[in-house]
RNA sequence: GUGGGCGUAGCUCAGGGGUAGAGCACUGGAUUGUGGCUCCAGCGGUCGUGGGUUCAAAUCCCAUCGUCCACCCCA
């Protein structure tokens, strides 16, 4: 019989790749609510207009790379291809914008119909913070210091680098466009094939080209930095001055945008070198106008996601596995399966705290033992007649030197919960 | 969507028209109540899938699926 494969593009998480993950997770959702974000989830699927309205038409992640669904009736569904527009959906239907202030973090899988390759995937994991209803440039210090602290406890902090950039706001960015057009226009024969397309699209992604020529003619482009209102560039210089205070490196790139079109004002990215061409691990910015735009009440907003796989494809380089726990003890036994059961059900009761897997296999002492080994466990647990008439357990330490030792049933649990590892 | 590399045992890979291989892993034994080390034996693959060429295809050709890398895009 032939045997089904997983989808193009959408991976297993193993058993032995669990670890690293939950590892992962309980940093980031012990940061994030240390830091007063609360969780939030929404569906994978949802009306397919909300992406496009909060997206942008144009994007490529809208126009080539959404996973529409072919539902019954008439409704237009997609899997969500990014957080940010769920959440603010959320936060809007169910009105947790009264009174206006709202942080929330959010873990789960998106999707987006692109071909895979390192540190891609077509579904993905994207961890994510959205903080509501507040103006000022403080609230962005404090996420990308909130982030800073994440790569330090992830081990990570040496190897990414943050730049940021100001968008200014929508009349200025409409103002820029038109700056932008007038030089690139007369240059469109010498821009490459890709870049030429963008002019019509959104111009200002051709400043993220990497051919050469192109990029040597956005060295001389016009500026987005210079056609910032007074408004946006005094949120910009204040959010640098926050920055500085903190001690936090980051460099300005004038040439940071977003491939989503709510994002206005500050934006930022943390990148890698060592992940090939899929470095960057973390980016979002501020969408001042988004929940306007979905029909709320004019509330500002700030928001970053971050790529669960890509983060640990970093880890793994850092710290050699590791994650995995081991059981505290492994049951052998040669009795009958209602006296094995019994005593193991026994010390989980005692033990509440214990991680004890008792061989169901069964087989010889000697099979039973090499899964014992095999389990990482560091005690075995012996029962044979003998214990069964006396009451009693063995117990055989398989990581150390320690003489084998016979327990009374009743204590077992409790000396097994005193003498566990770390 | 474009270009290139790769699919052979659970894993890592060798073999490139003529009987399907190695190491590791796994199972059993040496050791009938004791794992790891050693030794011995064994299990395991319609060579990704479907067509074609040939007396003969894992091997050559075509298609397709998957995977990896880059472009593109993005977390």
């Amino acid at each position: 019989m032939k045997t089904l494969q997983a989808v193009r593009g959408m991976h297993d998480i193993l058993p032995d790749d669990s670890a690293a993950w939950q590892w992962l997770e309980s940093i980031l959702k012990t940061q994030f609510e240390a830091y007063g974000y609360e969780e939030i989830r929404t569906p994978l699927v949802e009306q397919t207009e909300l992406f496009t309205k909060a997206m942008g038409q144009s994007t490529d992640v809208i126009e080539k790379e959404m996973y529409a669904l072919q539902a019954r009736g008439d409704a237009h569904l997609s899997l969500r291809p990014e957080g940010t527009a769920g959440v603010v959906r959320a936060v809007l239907q169910h009105g947790l914008l009264n009174p206006p202030g709202l942080k929330a973090w959010y873990c789960g899988p998106m999707f987006r119909y692109e071909r895979p390759q390192k540190g891609r995937q077509r579904q993905f994991y994207q961890a994510g913070l959205e903080a509501f209803g507040i103006e000022g440039p403080s609230i962005d210090a404090e996420l990308i210091a909130l982030i800073s602290r994440i790569w330090r406890a992830l081990g990570i902090d040496r190897h990414v680098v943050l730049e940021i950039n100001s968008l200014g706001d929508r009349a200025d960015r409409a103002q820029y466009r038109e700056t932008l057009l007038d030089y690139l226009t007369p240059l469109r024969d010498q821009l490459d094939e890709d870049s030429q397309r963008r002019l019509d699209l959104n111009p200002l992604r051709i400043f993220d080209s990497k051919n050469a020529t192109t990029q040597a003619i956005m060295l001389d482009a016009p500026k987005l930095s210079d056609a910032l209102g007074p408004s946006a560039r005094t949120h910009f210089e204040q959010l640098c001055g926050c920055l500085d205070a903190l001690d936090i490196n980051y460099t300005i790139n004038p040439g940071l945008v977003r491939g989503l079109d709510y994002y206005g004002r500050t934006v930022f990215e943390w990148k890698t070198e060592q992940l090939g061409a899929q470095g960057t691990i973390c980016a979002g910015g501020r969408y001042d106008e988004l929940i306007e735009m979905q029909g709320g009440r004019a509330t500002p907003g700030i928001g970053l996601a971050m790529g669960m796989e890509r983060l640990l494809e970093l880890i793994r380089d850092q710290q050699q596995g590791g994650f995995k726990t081991s059981p505290d003890a492994y049951l052998v036994s040669a009795l009958a399966a209602e006296h094995t059961l019994a005593i193991a059900e026994r010390l989980r009761t005692d033990g509440p705290a214990l991680r004890l897997i008792a061989d169901l296999q069964g087989g010889s002492f000697k099979a039973q033992f090499k899964r014992a080994d095999r389990s990482a466990a560091r005690w075995a647990l012996v029962l044979g007649d003998d214990e069964l008439e006396q009451g009693t357990i063995t117990v055989k330490d398989l990581r150390g030197n320690a003489e084998q030792l016979t327990l009374n049933l009743n204590q077992a649990a409790e000396w097994l919960e005193q003498n566990r590892p770390g």
